[in-house]
DNA sequence: TCATTAAGCGTTG
DNA sequence: CAACGCTTAATGA
């Protein structure tokens, strides 16, 4: 069995609901965590995907490596959100490379044991259904967004999706997170992410701390980053 | 030409 | 010590 911290991130994660006590004790007796301190590589591209994970604390990101040596970054993952279905579901090896952002705790859940999970649970079939489609509509907007806005509104888009609580269930409102990732986040240098993220503070839609940002109006957070534009 | 970027460096929390 | 602000040279639309 696991640790106490692991054994209630389960509980409490959105797809465990479904699931009969039996199926839960499964998940429980399966599933196995690990920390990571900053920097560290969670999962290597291109090797095979035996494992379902789940940030428990901390936050991950999505990244690969291009032939000259840049990083791109596709995701930042924070703490509450489960990630790697997709490789998992196909079988396929690693398509990116996880990296911890910060100190993290993962949990991992075996292959084998989400194949059973979709096959023996309807909710939980269900449940995948719903997070796969929120992902897709994730990238169709964040096309959108890449195509029609100016930096701000990317900026924008990248932090509303860090606080998109269909996408990241775990509300918050702080997250710990550099101008330098945001950049990342956003496909955007330093310089720029900054000059927009001082935008967003001047509008009142965000407060900036050291190394840490607020949102202080989500719905106008939203907005900008989904409307076409309009001033 | 003008905008944007990476890189370096001094400052700061 | 990492994040931030600022400067500069290179890059490219």
């Amino acid at each position: 069995m696991v640790k106490e911290p692991v054994r209630e991130f389960v509980e409490t994660s959105s797809w465990a609901r479904g699931l009969t006590p039996t199926q839960t004790e499964r998940v429980l007796h399966d599933v196995s965590a690990r920390a990571y301190s900053k920097g560290a590589t969670v999962c290597v591209r291109l090797t095979p995907s035996h494992e379902w994970l789940g940030v428990v604390e901390g936050m991950l990101k999505v990244e690969t490596i291009t032939v000259t040596g840049n990083a791109v970054t596709f995701a930042g993952v924070p703490a509450g959100s489960w990630l790697g279905e997709g490789a998992v579901l196909k079988g396929e090896p690693r398509p990116y490379n996880v990296i911890a952002m910060r100190d993290s705790l993962v949990a991992f859940v075996p292959r084998s044991t989400f194949i059973w999970l979709l096959e023996e649970s309807h909710p939980f079939a269900l449940w995948l259904i719903q997070q796969l489609n929120a992902r897709l509509g994730y990238y169709v907007a964040l096309v959108q967004s890449y195509r029609l806005n100016d930096t701000t509104a990317q900026v924008a888009f990248c932090l509303a999706v860090l606080f998109n609580e269909e996408l990241y269930p775990t509300p918050r409102r702080r997250l710990s997170i550099s101008q330098e990732e945001i950049g990342r986040l956003s496909g955007l240098s330093r310089q720029i992410a900054n000059q927009a993220l001082r935008e967003l503070h001047e509008r009142g839609i965000i407060q900036v701390g050291y190394g840490s940002i607020e949102v202080v109006d989500l719905p106008a957070l939203h907005r900008l980053a989904h409307g076409a534009s309009e001033r």
